[in-house]
DNA sequence: TATTAAAATTAGGTTAGTCTAAATTATTGT
DNA sequence: ACAATAATTTAGACTAACCTAATTTTAATA
């Protein structure tokens, strides 16, 4: 039961492609999502359906076996404790970490998984608000919504983005949006469908709809 | 300047031999250290050559360059720094930390490395008493001796053992032999150069010749 | 010095993971 | 329904890192 770093990455793969969108990941988004070429890619899927972590048919795309799963939720546990570790103990900003996350994530040693869990209190998010699996591999599920869904006048937490660019993250940060803030939805521009949010101290600022949809509230 | 993993883990062995004997490390030793048929080695030192990390030829053997060692220190240096990391912080024994150094030593964040060392307090030495470059790649000498080469009767302490692998350091922990621990000699047996020390608390143990070859005391 | 043994290299192969270019299958718009 | 387009697969090649078996070079010894 041993993968490869590449094994890993193509199972995380089809994993976040299988979490949205309810069909399995298809060969073009795999090959986008981790910059390799749509022959390879067909390659790496013959070969994990042969060492069963995966289904895979033209039709329906990828899909992790059981097996495959339970492997694949260890390595995104690995990348979300090391991301809080980056974050929490070594003075790493959430917009640095998940580069080097995923180099950590490979790293093989029991031990330091559950003592890193320990030494971080066992957190249940990591520091872009995607949950922890815990040692059973479970996960809490949280019903955020993403900012455009929520109406004029609310009062709402940042709980969640929804992607780990570095461009993204600093983005917020330039913008002063961080996890846990809270928001006011004022208003959403009709032409463009921007949103006008107030921030703590009755600052307000206009963030695109690209840049809205990413942002999860409760 | 990136290197493979494989590249670095040759390095490495060429750098750790290179320090015993004066002479560069050959094919054969080099071969036996990474467990790796001599006629692969061969091959990669040639690659090595020409990428100007190493100087080789049959006569005098591998020799790092000056860009190789400088290289190759940085990853000694991210080994020592993540064993200390590992029982410092982790609730690793000494015995367990090799193998997971051997991994983590790879990754590649020079943020994470210098917070690393600043978490650590810019230690000196690792658990094995083994010198941790630091940032510029200088690191300590120190004149230790082995056991074997002290008076009888000396009272010394253990700043350093040569042999890192388990089952070395747990035989040591069985005889309650640790860093800095204070040791009198109190005789050396003629038939098998056995070392009979004493240790805090009046307690005698006999350490073969050799065990106690790969202790270094002060 | 000639013979033998040891060390190193060469030759030829393998596997994982990638690529490009060409062929095949599906999907879609008219 | 059919042509155009998009997605996927096949075919053939490449590189890094390894292997075994055979050969060559060097060292040791009778
Ligand atoms: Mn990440
Ligand atoms: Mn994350
Ligand atoms: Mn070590
Ligand atoms: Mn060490």
């Amino acid at each position: 039961m041993v993968l490869t770093i590449t094994e890993e990455n193509y199972l995380k793969a089809i994993f976040s492609l299988g979490c949205s969108g309810e069909g399995g990941a298809n060969n073009q988004s795999i090959a986008e999502k981790l910059s390799i070429n749509p022959a390879s890619v067909t390659d790496m899927l013959r070969r994990l359906h042969e060492k069963k972590f995966i289904d895979y048919n033209r039709a329906d795309g990828a899909k992790l076996t059981k097996e495959g799963l339970k492997l694949t939720i260890k390595t995104v546990r690995k990348h979300r404790l090391w991301e809080t570790f980056l974050v929490e103990k070594m003075n790493f900003s959430w917009s640095e970490v998940h580069e080097v996350a995923e180099q950590l994530e490979h790293i093989q040693s029991d031990k330091l998984l559950n003592e890193l869990d320990k030494m971080l209190g066992y957190p249940k998010f990591d520091p872009h608000g995607d949950p922890i699996p815990d040692a059973q591999g479970k996960m809490p599920i949280t019903k955020a919504k993403p900012l455009p869904d929520i109406e004029i006048g609310r009062k709402v937490r940042v709980v969640n983005v929804a992607d780990n660019s570095p461009s993204f993250l600093k983005y917020l940060d330039k913008q002063e949006i961080g996890l846990n803030n809270i928001l006011v939805v004022k208003e959403i521009q009709d032409f463009d469908k921007s949103v006008l949010v107030e921030l703590k101290g009755k600052k307000e600022v206009f963030l695109s709809h690209e840049a809205s949809k990413k942002i999860f509230v409760e």
